[in-house]
RNA sequence: GCGGGCGUAGCUCAAUGGUAGAGCAUCGGCCUUCCAAGCCGGCUAUGUGGGUUCGAUUCCCAUCGCCCGCUCCA
């Protein structure tokens, strides 16, 4: 276990030192569940998007963009069911730490003890949508305690939880009584007021997804994109989430990005689409290095799957704390757009002119965290190994192999010595690159140390002007993994830069 | 949210109820012809706010943040 904290505190560490992520607000302590990408971080983020959009969108042709606002209408939350599923009273219990609905903590008392002095006699408790299904599930709980059920059906009466009779609830879980707290109101959407007045009528939420904003803007795709199903909407933006506890570095955060498709089909057509994408999002990740054995596909249990979903699976990746979820594929038929069309009144059916048919489309959502991605490839890409100094003796070193495509810097360009024209040179070099890529220069120290630095930053490629290039018009290129250093012609150096890094 | 632990420089760590140190990093200079060399010099810290005290980084309280376990995770 110490390892484990160990790995995730070196890999901290090199993100504060090297400038990937910074603690949201630091110089003033901080604020719990936000972070701030640095000047690396910042590119490293930029290049997961932009090879997201470009995959799901710009080299698709059943797929566009969308960019909706972040604060919505209000009903937009009641239709999708965030407000009222979210702001569900909770009692906890002190011994235990369970957690419970309060409106769904139902308890059994005996009749008419209460009136003789003492306190009532209470049977058990239980969590249940209806009452109904309280009585089932304290009939088991006594079964297991091996009691007979006519013992208690007759003489208890069923209760629904009630904080002024607290002290005679037994907590569901451990059965101690008097141990729950009063009911607290967690709702995980961040609630402020649009406009002057702060009352009631200008209560608006941030989004806690960025889906409902796809959804909305359904009809207004479709009449304006000439499209026909099957296709997708993609957007990517921030989303917000008053976790109860943000943990694990950025994992999980209050303020985050999402990258999400809504894929719109036909319902016959939905499994086809759900496993079309459960494996094209899953190769994504492989694709731009991460191990897939450090990665997998888990089908949600039926009890485990969304009120909105049918199925669903979750992409996870074993982070040093453990395995964590990247994305969500989900099949989440046509709730969305059945709630919508319910709560605004207006039509979201989608007509087929050549089957002359009128439906809802099913949808099939890939959920992002655009920031879990990163975190994940960070995680990946961070290695130590050994190299040798200048003696040949060697070195611990620490890198980041990332996938070039994501690397924030692609190439550095170092004069080996500052002296003999070479700077110039070098400066030429780096002015031609930087046009095109995020390039770097750098003259200041021993090369080695220059090396090293690239290495943290994850820069795939070293460029060096050194004697030779003096004599030949060629420099050397360093690979960040290998140290391999090939020599090439100074007019060859965009081409090689072009046919490693894959873009 | 609960329980436990912890907050000293950019990073990793010392020390102390009475002047806060080191290594590395960073910056400037010298020197350097391929992987964290060396030398000289510079910048930089007791999370924040209260309290006790002649004096608090140290003791106490609160707060913020981090870590671990639980909890939560539409």
């Amino acid at each position: 276990m110490g390892k484990v904290a160990d790995l995730m505190d070196r890999l901290t560490s090199l993100c504060k030192r090297r400038g990937f992520i910074f603690q949201s607000s630091e110089i003033y302590g901080g604020l719990n569940g936000c972070w701030d990408y640095g000047p690396l971080g910042v590119e490293l983020k930029r290049n997961v998007k932009n090879l997201w959009w470009r995959d799901v969108v710009t080299s698709r042709d059943d797929m566009v963009g969308l960019d909706a606002s972040i604060i919505m209408n209000p009903r937009v939350w009641e239709a999708s069911g965030h407000v009222g599923g979210f702001a569900d009273p909770m009692v906890d219990c002190k011994k235990c730490q369970g957690r419970f609905r309060a409106d769904q903590l139902y308890y059994a008392v005996r009749q008419g003890q209460s009136r003789q002095g003492g306190n009532a006699s209470v049977g058990f408790s239980a969590i249940a949508d209806k009452a109904e299904d309280a009585l089932v599930a304290m009939e088991l709980q006594l079964k297991k305690k091996g009691r007979q059920i006519r013992e208690w059906t007759n003489d208890f009466e069923l209760i629904r939880y009630d904080h002024r009779q607290s002290e005679q609830t037994p907590c569901p879980a451990c059965d101690e009584k008097g141990s729950l707290t009063a009911p607290r109101a967690f709702n995980l959407m961040f609630k402020t007021h649009v406009g002057a007045l702060e009352d009631s009528s200008s209560v608006a939420y941030l989004r806690p997804e960025t889906a409902q904003g796809i959804f909305c803007n359904f009809k207004n795709v479709l009449d304006t994109q000439r499209l026909k199903l099957p296709f997708g909407i993609a957007q990517i933006g921030k989303a917000f989430r008053n976790e109860i506890n943000p943990r694990n570095y950025t994992f999980r955060s209050r303020e985050f990005e999402m990258m999400e498709i809504e894929f719109f089909c036909h319902p016959s057509q939905a499994d086809e689409w759900y496993q079309y994408w459960r494996k094209a999002r899953f190769d994504w990740y492989v694709n731009l290095g991460l191990r897939s054995d450090r990665l997998q596909l888990r089908d949600h249990e039926k009890d485990e799957l969304a009120h909105y979903a049918e199925s669903c699976v979750d992409i996870e990746y074993a982070f040093p704390f453990g395995v964590s979820e990247l994305e969500g594929v989900a099949n989440r038929t046509d709730f969305d757009l059945k709630q919508h069309q319910e709560y605004s009144g207006k039509d979201m059916s989608y007509y087929d002119d050549q089957s002359k048919e009128r439906f809802l489309p099913y949808v099939i959502e890939p959920s992002a965290g655009v920031d879990r991605s990163v975190l994940a490839f960070l995680c990946e890409a961070y290695t130590e190994d050994e190299a040798p100094d200048d003696k040949g003796l060697p070195q611990k070193r620490v890198l980041m192999r990332l996938h070039p495509k994501l690397a924030p810097i692609k190439a550095a360009v170092f004069p080996l010595v500052k002296k003999d024209r070479m700077p110039d040179i070098a400066h030429k070099i780096h002015e031609q690159l930087k046009g095109r890529w995020n390039a770097f220069y750098d003259e200041k120290g021993a090369v080695g140390r220059r090396y090293r630095r690239q290495d943290e930053a994850g820069t795939p490629f070293c460029i060096t002007v050194d004697g030779q290039t003096l004599e030949d018009q060629t420099v050397t290129i360093r690979d960040r993994d290998s140290l391999a250093q090939d020599r090439v012609s100074c007019d060859k150096i965009l081409g090689y830069l072009r046919e490693h890094l894959g873009n």
